[in-house]
DNA sequence: CTAAACATACCGCACGGTATCTTTCTTTCG
DNA sequence: CGAAAGAAAGATACCGTGCGGTATGTTTAG
């Protein structure tokens, strides 16, 4: 028996989930090609086989990264459809926050660098893609219109202005866009 | 004396421009991590020594290749935005058709592949940067309203879905996209 | 004859991955 | 209940490879 029961001597969650997290934390400091294994073994308190023991390789910690970060998003995209009083559009305000301010995708997360290798590395754009078909089937009732299509183009593209400019905090500018997007989805509703 | 002036042993200008165009070509069909400078040097018919003496090093030439994509884009907004009759917009309209059929940045060219790795390099961020910054204050009696803004942000959204799809032919949806983007810059001007 | 424009050969190195050994937890069974 | 067995967790050491870069030789143009 430990010490205590904070302080086991293994405990192989946490350091899956340190793992991911750290890999997660390079990407934003140190840019995706910083992105190696010994440096998120090494992050995460742990040697190379021990990483490998985890992930069988260095794609799949990436992807196993990048589905993590996905089933948050699906959660609080989730939560956010729910309690919207109002029906149309209301995918896409989610969606729209989630890119804003979510605790997940949002900017300001560590998870906001690692988002842009899901542009370079086809196994990643597969899952992405999948995961937003799916997700634009199943609300096209109600966010189907191309206006609201538009809303998410461009919340898309501040996204992109926003790890292109590599700015660490939202911008005024970046807020009223979020505000304007937002209100354009009220619109002749 | 060669054989004739169309073959010469040596011409170091025709040999950089294929050092360019083989390196967007290979970004194009391997991926942004087959960019190397083997790769490029072999594909464009010369040894590494041979590309080590037009660029003293890797990071030079793909800046000079995201240079020479600048000076490309630069050259065709100019153009467009002079043929435009309508003031209000033109560098919006402008900005909307370079990205999705123009020939230096739009879908299907060798540069849209390249233009990934913008997303990635900070030295490339930065020349973007200031690209766009510069001509946003430039246009910005004319282009200057924030519904204007909406549309080029949607426009970088479309680029985004475009290169993440990993598709080589423009979609339909995406082509009623581009219309809707140019119908939305002539609104309550 | 000089300098640019290449070719050839080589170097160091950091990376992803593997093989193997040690330690720690869990389960089984007498 | 305790000990042994077995599986999981992780450490250590090593390897092959492909990469960017360099040093130097060789050819061509001016």
């Amino acid at each position: 028996m430990p010490e205590n029961r904070y302080t086991r001597a293994k405990q192989p969650e946490q350091v899956r989930r340190a793992l991911l997290d750290q890999a997660a934390a390079i990407a934003m400091d140190h840019g995706v090609a910083g992105v190696t294994v010994q440096a998120v073994a090494a992050a995460a308190g742990v040697t190379k086989g021990g990483l490998f023991h985890h992930f069988g390789s260095k794609q799949a910690l990436i992807e196993g990264l990048f589905a993590d970060l996905l089933a948050r998003v699906d959660a609080e995209i989730d939560a956010a459809v729910e309690a919207d009083p109002k029906q149309r559009g209301s995918f896409t305000r989610a969606y729209v926050n989630a890119v804003f301010t979510g605790k997940a995708f949002g900017f300001a997360t560590p998870w906001a660098a690692l988002s842009m290798v899901v542009v370079t590395d086809p196994p990643l754009r597969r899952l992405w893609n999948d995961w937003i078909k799916a997700r634009l089937k199943r609300h096209r009732t109600t966010d189907g219109a191309p206006d609201l299509q538009m809303v998410r183009l461009a919340a898309d593209g501040a996204w992109l202005s926003y790890v292109t400019t590599g700015q660490t905090r939202m911008s005024a500018e970046l807020r009223t866009v979020h505000a304007r997007l937002l209100a354009q989805t009220y619109r002749r509703g």
